[in-house]
RNA sequence: GGGUCGGUGGCAGAGCGGUCAAAUGCAUUAGACUGUAAAUCUAACGCCUUACGGCUACGUAGGUUCGAAUCCUACCCGGCCCA
């Protein structure tokens, strides 16, 4: 029943969008112009059921893959999670469990399902096929591929410069990679420009087996909140599971001259718009405004518009105006004269004692809008609003 | 198997007998300022104590010492070189 959209422009946007590099673009063109149904693959890491906006760049292209009626095909390395991949961390991973496994794909379905129809997607675990090879079989496929190539990849490198450990098991990571291609007969790959060398593998395993190489396209690296490289060994990404306010928030915490390329790789405003919104940048626009658009429009992509509109004014409230936010966290608490350190710690608003001191030392506790100069006893009443910093707040119920 | 170097706070990485709750960078938090949770500047950043101070921490377990992250022993884990 589906057909295939093999409309000129959105090809083109699909093949550049994000797109880092294409291997091999005329063929990928030329496929997607036949109308044939492409079946599309992207590997998926059980080790972190996070996902966050880097991550979520190849969902998103894949969704575009999905809309033009292409098959999507999710692969789980439940099987490589065993093992442990390398290529988009410069430290070893951890090896999983099978419950871990499980655990963290419902978690990840949760998150990916709000970006991609999970309904018409085929769900594969590696382990079915992968743990059905013998040993000759293993062999012969890592005879496609040598040492030298191995090692030189980035990652690798980097790693062995430094004088930590790389294991011989985590060669096995492209063949497998590789051999998930061969098993379901991938006619395109998707994944980060540092999956390159896995995704290559696919190619010439497919090779080896008499396939057709799949096609391979690369989506361009996120920078975080930081401005380096998103990912969660930096702690500086921003998480699907955010809920609106603060995902808002920390989408406005972005360095400003990344706000073009968020606006290019994670949301799907037209490309004309785009570029108009950069040459308001460049004649000199607010660009606290442009970011709160963006911000608007990645909250809306997860959570709805209403929802996106409720984040955007609670932030110009909160940090705008300085005014306090509509939706306060309620704690149900006993109406009484509390010692202040004792009720910040109570309520949760701070995570130690200590910390409680800190906070009034330096002037962050508020109580109905009034500043706490030091350390006291507090009248607690319902209703009574504790703020600790700009952000957080809690009504006494 | 032999030699050798190492395992430090959320991460990276100093310290190598007292002045170490442990430099520095990143991450985090607060304050000032502002265009925002940008940028910049300032400060904080184990836990408990109003404070004095106390307690728990530097791979694990013991030991030496008035005193150990620092020295010794054993064990566990890892790097490098050799075989």
């Amino acid at each position: 029943m589906s057909k295939i959209i093999t409309d000129k422009k959105k090809i083109k946007e699909l093949l550049s969008r994000g797109v880092d590099e294409v291997i091999n673009e005329k063929d990928l063109e030329k496929k997607l112009k036949s109308g044939k149904k492409l079946r599309v693959k992207l590997g998926i890491d059980p080790t972190s059921p996070n996902i966050h906006l880097g991550r979520a760049i190849p969902l998103l292209k894949l969704k575009d893959f999905q809309d033009l009626g292409h098959q999507i095909i999710f692969i789980v390395g439940d099987f490589t999670g065993v093992i442990g991949d390398t290529s988009d961390k410069e430290s070893e991973r951890p090896m999983l469990s099978k419950e871990d496994i499980k655990k963290n794909m419902t978690e990840y379905a949760a998150q990916a399902g709000k970006i991609i129809n999970l309904r018409k997607c085929e769900v594969k675990y590696n382990s079915k096929w992968l743990k059905k090879l013998k040993y000759n079989e293993i062999g012969e496929q890592a005879n496609l591929f040598s040492v030298a190539e191995f090692i030189a990849r980035e990652n690798i490198k980097k790693r062995l410069d430094k004088g930590s450990r790389v294991s011989l098991r985590e060669m096995l990571y492209p063949l497998m990679q590789g051999y998930d291609s061969v098993a379901i007969k991938a006619d395109v790959e998707l994944g980060g420009t540092d999956q390159r060398f896995n995704l290559l593998a696919g190619r010439k395993m497919q090779e080896h087996f008499k396939q057709e190489p799949q096609n391979i396209l690369m989506t361009e690296l996120m920078a975080g909140t930081d401005s380096r490289k998103m990912s969660s060994s930096w702690g500086n990404t921003i998480d699907l599971t955010l809920e609106p306010n603060n995902m808002f928030g920390k989408v406005m915490s972005i360095s400003d001259d990344l706000i073009v390329k968020y606006f290019t790789l994670v949301t799907r405003v037209p490309m004309d718009d785009i570029i108009g919104i950069e040459s308001q940048i460049k004649s000199g626009a607010n660009p606290r405004d442009i970011k709160a658009k963006l911000a608007n429009e990645i909250v809306k992509m997860f959570y709805g518009e209403k929802k996106a509109k409720t984040a955007s004014d609670n932030f110009d409230k909160q940090f705008k105006d300085n005014e306090i936010p509509d939706d306060i966290k309620e704690v149900k608490i006993e109406n009484k004269k509390w010692d202040i350190i004792e009720l910040l710690f109570e309520t949760k608003l701070v995570s130690s004692k200590s910390d409680a001191k800190r906070m009034v030392k330096q002037g962050a506790v508020k109580i109905d809008d009034k500043k706490i100069i030091s350390i006291s006893e507090i009248e607690v009443k319902s209703g009574m609003i504790i703020q600790v910093g700009k952000r957080k707040f809690v009504k006494i119920s």
